[in-house]
DNA sequence: GATGAATGAGCCTTCATTCAT
DNA sequence: GATGAATGAAGGCTCATTCAT
């Protein structure tokens, strides 16, 4: 799922040592999903990876370092998935790409990183540490979806006065899936979008 | 805005008791929407009240009770009010009553309560204390919303394919919104509002 | 010893509270006098008031405020000290008065606060939170030796020609003798004293 | 500046691991400089000599050791540079060498190993695992001086009741010099000496 | 010899909760 | 009712030391 881009030759060692801070990673995205950012702890990320706490230092300098890392790897991965889902459908029409942008956020948010939605629909509060950070991802996975949104403006595919709002609209739709729907295998979450699409395309459609 | 429905006669002294209480929820408000769920100490709930964290024992016997009650609470307040809007608006359409509560909604959830939008949006932890609480408050909520819609598919005012996952989408909408919207005053809710329905309508609506 | 003077009247329980207040200065103290500014623990300082660790935050925000108070509080008891020593001699001569305040000195850093003989001998490294305060102590206290130098001076009573420097080996001697001398009672200080005064006037007289 | 005694044949792998243990006893001087005895740690000598922790276990058995094997080390060195400067002035007056031992030692203290003073300095703490090894240092240090004043006393150079106690006085003296004088080089040093010595020696010249 | 990895013990700090006054 | 005091449990972080490679 994550993607190393590193050209220069990677010895033996530095390979065991990246497997090692992905599995971290991982197992820090699973703590995540069940205490968030807020409760979860560093023993309990540990005893995933069969660490101790301390061990952990050796892979991250801080707490908060590696819920950044953490998020930036998430972020980083969100993203290459949607640009392939742009890059593989840019022939069709806008609708079909929203479509297609909306299940593969959808299997990232139910599926992969349940706790991202949460960064996306919770009020940041002070101090946040990672803020900034949260921040520039919302806009950046806001950037999928606005281009093409305007995209389908530009060609009439879509109708509407308010493609912001409209956005907001649609985003908080797709947020709220994993509130409630649990338990999701990729097949349940390909149905519900089939459903779902038609009702968010009608917020860009004339009536 | 709370009500008391305790028929025998109330003594002063209780009075002034439940005086209290009310000032220390209303603390314990403030207190969730600077800091959430996770965060919340009650240090700074006794600093509002100018009591110590000692004397909060003497009006909840732990911290969970104080969050349960201040829960309780909200949630007996925001289910008053989205029953009044419908007594008010009773005659109106369909539309016009989704409206007025999407109105009311947001009012709640932006300028009142804005730690309630966390509550309609996050997945629930385990262990999570206050679970069973959560979901009944979301299901009465999300009655407000099931029975106007029924409604207006009843007399047609509404078409729609999918109620059940059209009130989740603009239910996951509205409450983005606390999301994005920040330092609201009652004018501008009511302002957006008038944006935001139209786009919701839609949904509601054939094409 | 160390004096109270605010004028409010105080309460029974703000005396209590003063009162073990002025205990945990004091463990602190004879733990620093064992360890030292670099190596003190808090449970050590919590055992010897029989409190927990946890508790002393009750009395002192960090451990950083505890030390830094308690230096503040030695400083003070020193600084009443030697002034208290200059006025009850003023009408002496400046050789008399120079040696009470070796033998204050004295009694200061050898029974009293072992420790702050270290603040007086140590360079100060970086980072060093106490830094500032420490220079300020040492400054305070310099001018005591200071003026009476000066005085001495003055009147011809002593002779030199680079009174700083003089001071300068008179301080570092003084400041040596909790090195070597252990164990001391009031009455060993005062005859060390004795002997130490005429070699240390040596440096301040004409051959 | 150090000195290797041993008389067998030393093989070339000897002579690289000989090496290594200076420079390594280098860098923990630095970091002693900085850090003092109680706040060094292990890495930042590691780091100093490109080495990681680990690999200092090679050279040394343990934090213990190092530290021992550095201070036996200084010991050494000062005590030979203290020597040599008796045999260069062995012909001149006890005041000459008196002289001449005061600047070697604050060439030592202040130049070279600037975390000596601080164990002439500190009172030994419990449990101070270098306690014996630091008196014996203390006292063979000790005994140039006070060879060197005995001498002076017996040629009737020196006039003094308590040859002890002054020399005391003068370690002290010169051991705070450090704490005040700062960046200095060896020219600083010296001139600093030509106008400390007439101040010391006058407690050891009769009135 | 060198080192990356791992760890246990220790330290500072926070906080919900209890209790005597 | 109110509160100051006290605390146990937990959490983040550091560091000397060990060990397999």
């Amino acid at each position: 799922m994550t993607q190393q881009v590193e050209p220069p030759p990677i010895s033996r060692l530095e390979r065991k040592r990246n497997k090692k801070i992905d599995e971290i990673l991982a197992a820090t995205n699973e703590v995540l999903r069940d205490k968030g950012y807020d409760s979860i702890n560093l023993e309990e990320v540990a005893d995933k990876v069969d660490l101790t706490k301390a061990s952990l230092y050796h892979y991250f300098s801080s707490k908060e370092e590696l819920l950044t890392s953490c998020l930036d790897r998430v972020a980083e991965d969100a993203a290459t998935r949607m640009r392939r889902v742009l890059e593989k459908y840019e022939d069709s029409p806008a609708s079909v790409r929203l479509e297609q942008l909306v299940l593969e956020h959808l299997l990232i948010v139910t599926l992969d990183y349940p706790h991202v939605s949460e960064l996306f629909t919770k009020r940041l509060k002070w101090p946040y540490a990672y803020r900034a950070q949260v921040k520039r991802m919302r806009s950046e996975h806001d950037k999928f979806f606005r281009d093409v949104i305007e995209d389908g403006l530009r060609t009439g595919e879509f109708v509407c006065d308010d493609p912001d709002l409209v956005r907001r609209c649609l985003y908080g739709a797709i947020n709220g899936v994993p509130v409630w729907l649990t338990a999701s295998s990729e097949r349940a979450v390909r149905d519900l979008c089939d459903r779902l699409t038609p009702i968010l395309l009608k917020m860009l459609t004339a009536e």
